[in-house]
DNA sequence: CAGTAACCACACCGGTCGGTATACTGTCAG
DNA sequence: CTGACAGTATACCGACCGGTGTGGTTACTG
């Protein structure tokens, strides 16, 4: 089995080895302190750049999130990727099923949860030029959550991809603002409650 | 039927008039733009109060950022009670469905979701005053929700409540995150689903 | 050799942040 | 009458914010 639906992520950009320094600096300090917490000198400094240097790769601080967003989202599907490879599900319901359970070892040792929703709710602005990745990849998770429901033969695979969302993304908030260290794998269980109790077609698959 | 959950939500305190007017400010600028955003200069101005007022009353902007998410949570308990009464419900499980109803309401026409988990984000420091009363806000749900199930004579009711949880949870943050305007109402199907499989205790109730 | 991209060092900008200081006014209870 | 309290008005603080400008150095490349 492989995932279904086409990840919207752009390609990683050639990067200058400074702009990966800042990019990567920016990565741990965004996600571990909060985007708006963090200014650009403390990048540049973590870096080891000049704030000079810092706007000539990136423009401004919001294309800089941007890229953060762009970088984390790879990364995440890199993730992804890795754990499928190794769980090897067979079939669509087992593919739904080890994308919760990598979502235990996603979030094991992180303890801020889910940077996309933190980065949607710090932005706020809805406009923000990384807004567009943030619901991208949530909408990605949710789409890729249909079309496996889709190719097992359940009945109804969007309300139950809405459902497994739910799931997924109750998780990863209570993991951080409810310190619910067992979030993943109550998701997980439930998940797979949710799927065995569901209705199949008869074969009058569309 | 009636909660059965102590709120440890402390009482409203006394608050003088320019008090008030500084709180209710902040509590609609807090929650429209943001914590971060909004800066004690535009509270101030919004309650047509000087900066002075506002410190003499409340201290620091922390405090009153830990104010607005008590009189918050005062709000939603209100709300609840208000939507309880309505609806009426006459059993634990009725009571448990009635609170996920009471999601829809509560979010419709906001946009912005959850204020508690919101403020948890934006604050992250875990040391902020503010901390207990957002952890505080989920807590109590979870524990409702676990007597409710308790009382319904549900196995394992603490599991029931975790998955509960998520689903609520998940359906604020998609809400706001993902745009899913639909989150509440699929949270609600997917409670009530989860009731009518789940497991009953054979009167064996501890 | 010339050109250019990538970087450094450093100084500077206007604006906003949370918070404080000073001085004065109205109200009301003991 | 007299405090104490709630409030006004205004000016100010240092720190930090995102962002820019100048000028110089290195290293690769046509």
């Amino acid at each position: 089995m492989t995932l279904l639906v086409d990840r919207g992520v752009p390609a990683a950009p050639r990067l200058t080895p400074a702009g990966e320094r800042i990019l990567a600096a920016a990565s741990t300090l965004f996600y571990e302190q909060g985007i708006r917490t963090v200014g650009v000198d403390a990048i540049a400094a973590a870096a080891d750049v000049t704030k000079k240097t810092l706007y000539d790769r990136f423009g401004s601080k919001d294309r800089l999130i941007a890229a953060y967003l762009e970088e984390r989202d790879r990364t995440w599907h890199r993730f992804l990727d890795d754990q499928l490879a190794e769980r090897n599900p067979t079939t669509p319901e087992a593919m739904i099923l080890a994308l919760f359970a990598a979502l235990t070892d996603w979030l094991a040792g992180s303890r801020n949860g889910c940077g996309f929703i933190n980065a949607s709710v710090e932005l706020a602005a809805p406009d923000h030029p990384a807004m567009p990745v943030i619901v991208g990849q949530k909408r990605w998770l949710r789409a890729e959550f249909e079309a496996q429901a889709r190719a097992a033969g359940f009945a109804d695979p969007g309300e139950l991809a809405d459902r497994l969302l739910l799931l997924h993304e109750g998780a990863l908030v209570s993991y951080r603002v409810a310190a619910m260290t067992s979030a993943p794998e109550v998701a997980a269980r439930a998940a797979a409650d949710l799927l065995a109790g569901w209705p199949r077609l008869l074969r009058t698959a569309r």
